[in-house]
DNA sequence: GCATGTTATTTGTATATACAAGTAATGTAC
DNA sequence: GTACATTACTTGTATATACAAATAACATGC
């Protein structure tokens, strides 16, 4: 459905100006999308983030900083994330021994299990993209990759 | 920069991943450059969106309703933003005497200023849009359009 | 080895969001 | 004209976010 009809306006002034409208009203899609595919999962998005990271280096620890780098939303703040994953037992905390300063996360058996979990119902989860054909996601994410510069 | 460098992540295991995840990436670069532009002019991305709305129909009232069926995010919470904007100054309600449920919300002339003081300042938001072509402004919208369905 | 700056994480706080429940006016069936 | 449902908006609340300030460990220059 194209923009105009979704908001209800008859045009833009310019493509610039729709493209950006666009890139709003489409966020709010996507969100509503992906939030309830974790939430029925007992995880946020960005809480399977940090497990997805912390599942990449498994078994070495990673630390807040390198998390925070990887994460895809970078306004989280980790402190509060991880202190989530532990009372949910995904995840532990230690002092890193070399400099203490940092903390080394490492993601728990039970982390991996809920995973796993998360994976099998991924295909749910992208199906809701189908719309556009393989050519055309990676088309549009070419074309993400290149506006922001 | 491609989505694998902005996240450190080497590969995906397909395009639809990839794609969702650089929807969700690019969606917090969008936020980061409008939400300043806003924030310097005193308002947030949702009251322009409402005022926006407003002086489409001024200067005909606007009801509850009819302002989040064209709002950019619908899940805004109408009743508090109007608020805040009669706070500013920027609109006026009254109920609708024709069906006492309903809110006629109607911008003032301090409104109108203050979007004329944003429409100036524009050029400088859309200009970050700019490492898209028009014609790749037009491709990537009309490729959001159809992945929403 | 002490002062000063930098890095890594934590905490505080104001505002925003998601979501559910509440209220009040209107419409509809009988 | 009185129940009952629906519409239109409001309120409450728990959680999340943005952003600034604080703390604590380490690094550097002298």
């Amino acid at each position: 459905m194209r923009i105009e009809d979704e908001i209800h306006q008859k045009h833009f002034k310019d493509d610039y100006r729709r493209l950006l409208v666009n890139l709003l009203f489409t966020n709010n899609w996507v969100n509503q999308q992906v939030m309830p595919f974790f939430k029925q999962l007992g995880l946020t998005l960005q809480q399977h983030n940090v497990l997805g990271i912390l599942r990449g280096q498994h078994p070495e620890p990673v630390c807040f900083g390198d998390i925070q780098n990887r994460m895809v939303d970078r306004n989280s703040n980790v402190t509060r994330l991880i202190d989530k994953l532990i009372e949910k037992g995904y995840v532990t905390r230690d002092v890193c021994a070399a400099n203490r300063r940092m903390i080394e996360v490492r993601i728990t058996d039970k982390g991996l299990k809920k995973l796993e979990q998360v994976d099998e119902k991924f295909p749910d989860l992208f199906s809701k993209l189908h719309n556009l054909s393989k050519e055309e996601a990676v088309l549009a994410s070419n074309l993400l990759d290149k506006l922001r510069g």
